[in-house]
DNA sequence: ATCAGATAGTTACCTTAGCTAACTAATAAT
DNA sequence: ATTATTAGTTAGCTAAGGTAACTATCTGAT
């Protein structure tokens, strides 16, 4: 049967709940904030299956992908968390032997945190893992609908990133 | 200055993680999950300025706009989630007077649940003030990137639900 | 040189979300 | 009637997030 993604909008998709005028920003904005739920909850459960839990997985990847140590505060920021929430994160990857602390010898107040070699190989696995169920999902789609997905992702980040915020 | 929307893919875009290869549906997969990651926090920081809770907020707009009472088994489906995660939620809506029990005459297992007159306000009101922040994000893009991502919505909400899962 | 303020993290404590396992209660099947 | 199945709940766990209050360090005035 043809792809939903081409037709603009057929009144309503199929999700039970289109919010009330069923246009405009506020629409797409509830809209994308159901998917974005629904995306995460499909997305716990693969990945419970070993891997690591998404937000320690995200915190992992920047400082894998960073590039070089990073302080607590750079990574909550990065994170968008407050400092307790990463404090603890950090605590529990470093218990997985994921992260190593490192002392700023200039100001001791700092703490450094990098990836282990083992921390880069289980990203690389949990993150292989986590996503294999969305690859499935991306591979069922038309070309056209991947596509049109990877086009819109960049403007979809920057959205998540909070842009026209403050 | 250009919108980063329209070109495929500057390299890396912003993001200080983009992923190994940088193309794929790998990669494709992991900046969706790594975006819906940060829309949520996003998101969950506005809404505790006396929002509801976003689980919370999405069932009860199931049983708003769904469309009469329904059992909390279908409400777990329809969720996602398993029995007990909507059976604690529903126990928080009704303590917050949002929703309510009701006993289905033919079949003494199973409770329905519906929302009240509140619950429908505060859906109302919550959602609003959820999607504000949101909706300026959304208000601060360009025609053309809110086009893209309106159409790449269907696509999002498919793949969210688990399409070409099982 | 000291002492007030600012800054980086941590600790304690709370709420919520999600799960599995084990349970009760009610219905269906043999 | 007994057994099996189904709907929800309870108990108990892990984890993410927050605020408030704390320690430790650094910075800046005086």
């Amino acid at each position: 049967m043809a792809s939903t993604s081409t037709s603009p909008r057929p009144a309503r998709p199929r999700s039970p709940r289109t919010g009330p005028a069923g246009h405009g920003s506020a629409d797409l904005a509830d809209r994308l904030h159901s998917a974005a739920i629904h995306l995460l909850r499909r997305l716990r459960r693969e990945d419970d299956a070993s891997g690591l839990p998404a937000p320690q997985l995200s915190a992992l990847s920047v400082l894998v992908f960073g590039g070089g140590p990073i302080t607590l505060g750079e990574l909550a920021k990065a994170e968008q968390v407050r400092p307790p929430t990463i404090s603890k994160l950090i605590v529990e990857l470093e218990q997985r032997g994921l992260v190593e602390r490192e002392a700023d010898s200039a100001d001791r107040r700092v703490v450094r945190v990098h990836a282990t070699a083992r921390g880069v190989k289980v990203l690389q696995e949990g993150r292989q893992r986590r996503v294999a169920a969305l690859v499935s999902s991306l591979a069922a789609l038309s070309m056209r609908d991947r596509a049109l997905l990877a086009r819109s992702l960049p403007v979809l980040e920057r959205i998540a990133r909070g842009a026209g915020h403050d």
